[in-house]
DNA sequence: TTGTAGGCGTTATCAG
DNA sequence: CTGATAACGCCTACAA
């Protein structure tokens, strides 16, 4: 053991070209690759004070870490978790990411994103699929994007879901359907009979639209009112006015406009008062997100928030649940998460 | 082997619980191990055309997938690749993760991301370490938040370098180097002679935004002008006017601001026409990234644009070159990636 | 043209 | 208390 000291002493201390591996450990440590394995993992107990000491020095020393693909082989998943983000109007989703990622850091995890792209349904699919078959992950967090089937069918393979599913209410989930009905009902509050749904255009194939859309409808319906028109809002100013136009020229006004997001809400309302419409008036505008820049223009923007951190919470928590042992999550989207925020353009 | 596959079919065809091994193939086709690996690796030339067609069809039957795991382990380095994502304001960070994700996946990759986090550059590169030495990745790609000697070592330790290294040029890559210039350059065009830099507050550490404020104070000392003065934004209205005001008083009318983005510059742009200056004319406003609302608004963003994809490119050309065995890549910004879009507050 | 054997680094089981 | 042994799934000489 003094020889393999004097060998390693040459090297630089804790850095070896390709890192050492427990064998390694084990040899200069002088003892066997299970005592290195067993040490590490916590089993302390059953050891000599001293060789516990030694071996945890000498892998300190050799700068020792365990092997992701040793480790995934053996125990048949990888300490991978994979992200799957939807290809649609997500505020934040940059934020939405990092938090979640440093969830997982923290209990160990590392994270694979996995995004939608064109091809549709069944093809991101079939690249998730695949995706989890090779890495057998230790778990999937999804961000929107799967069906309850296409959920099933991952945890029948093995890949738990860390993420809680969502409860539907007629094919809504809970989130979509807080923001949509807060959006319509503050639109009637604030006096608005016809209602209008704003997309945003050239979103290759966006769920949430549609789930928020219909949400709308129901609250005019409920209300007696006529159905929402929905309108499709380029990301420019004429093309946003061209939009506007169009429906006062159908509807009329006044007209309530939900937005998709609050971009799509800062193109409608300054298309409006370009058109020469009264803001709110005869045009009545609220939007989604409330951090972006909705909330330093004037007129400052009506908006639904909600707080990226709370959003995310149910999803952190499943994550500790799942894989970090903390206790139960709650499950259900936490009352506040959702509120209207009043600007100047109802 | 005919026994075999009537065992088989009677299971459903395309999925069976534990993904089917290269094993499960080898015994199905009636072949050895060694005939599958080498035939499903490309090395086709060298079997019977009968053979080749039973193994192949009899892998996509059983659904087969190679481990990650196993090939990480013999091949000594998996089919990860690290992204390292900078804590910075940093334009439409989804669409490059997106982006640069798409592109490795089109050549086979997966993408694991890794972002900075509090706890200062020592602690992130320490992290980044551990990633690297248990994941051992094909490759890491730096959005900006590495030095040159944390690239070095990552680099000496065996992990290639996918991303284009930064050329500095006094301390700042190319990139930022063309945004604040533009800016700058802009501004001094439009006819200011006294110009400042809005930083984004509150972003934890930005070196962005150092450097991009140090070239604007060298495009001042060239034009032989009097430094920037540089100022604090917060992204609401009211901690906006207060810097914006602050400005003003110290340094007067009229001054051209560059900001560290559309956002800041929209809350600068509003701030000042809520303070009563004259937009353009007592404050003059340049921005960077044109692809958020900065255009849908009145007044509209004067601001440096740069095409995502393009800015990309280099570093999808690197990566096809380093995986994807693509020609060599130019390894220089393209002329004309970063261009000033003159809106209307300038 | 195909098969055999060995090893990549880890963990679990069981024997000492 | 500690160590030998056997997998995990894959690739690649080398042998036939």
């Amino acid at each position: 053991m003094s020889i393999e000291s004097e060998r390693l002493a040459v090297l630089p201390p804790t850095s070896r070209r390709p890192g050492a591996t427990s064998a390694d450990v084990a040899r200069v440590a002088g003892v066997s690759r299970s005592t290195v394995s067993h040490i590490l993992n916590g089993q302390v107990t059953r050891f000599s004070e001293e060789t516990v000491e030694r071996v945890r020095e000498t892998a300190a020393r050799l700068g020792y870490v365990p092997s992701a693909a040793g480790r995934s082989l053996v125990l048949g998943r990888s300490d991978l978790v994979v992200l799957a983000v939807p290809n649609t109007t997500l505020t934040n989703v940059q934020d939405i990411i990092e938090a979640i990622a440093a969830d997982l850091d923290d209990v160990g995890y590392n994270t694979v994103v996995h995004f939608d792209r064109g091809g549709g349904p069944a093809d991101n699919l079939a690249r998730l699929q695949h995706l989890v078959d090779t890495l057998r992950p230790a778990g999937l967090v999804d961000l929107g994007s799967l069906s309850p089937a296409a959920l099933d069918a991952l945890e029948e393979q093995g890949c738990p879901l860390l993420s809680p599913r969502p409860r539907n209410v007629r094919g809504v989930d809970e989130g979509n359907y807080a923001i949509a009905r807060g959006q319509a009902e503050h639109l009637l509050e604030r006096g608005y009979t016809t209602l209008a749904y704003a997309y945003l255009v050239d979103r290759r194939d966006d769920p949430f639209g549609r789930m928020r859309a219909s949400v709308v409808a129901e609250v005019c319906a409920d209300a007696g009112l006529a159905a929402p028109a929905t309108i499709s809002v380029p990301l420019d100013a004429a093309g946003a006015q061209t939009a506007v136009c169009e429906l006062l020229r159908t509807r009329g006004a006044p007209v309530g406009i939900a937005c998709s997001n609050d971009e799509v809400a800062v193109a409608v309302a300054f298309a409006a008062l370009a058109l020469r419409a009264a803001v709110p008036g005869d045009v009545g505008v609220v939007g989604v997100g409330g951090g972006s820049v909705g909330q330093l223009v004037t007129p400052r923007l009506s908006t639904v928030t909600f707080d990226v951190r709370t959003s995310v919470s149910s999803i952190r928590q499943a994550i500790g649940h799942a894989l970090g042992g903390a206790e139960e999550p709650a499950g259900s989207v936490p009352e506040g998460t959702f509120t209207v925020l009043q600007g100047e353009t109802t």
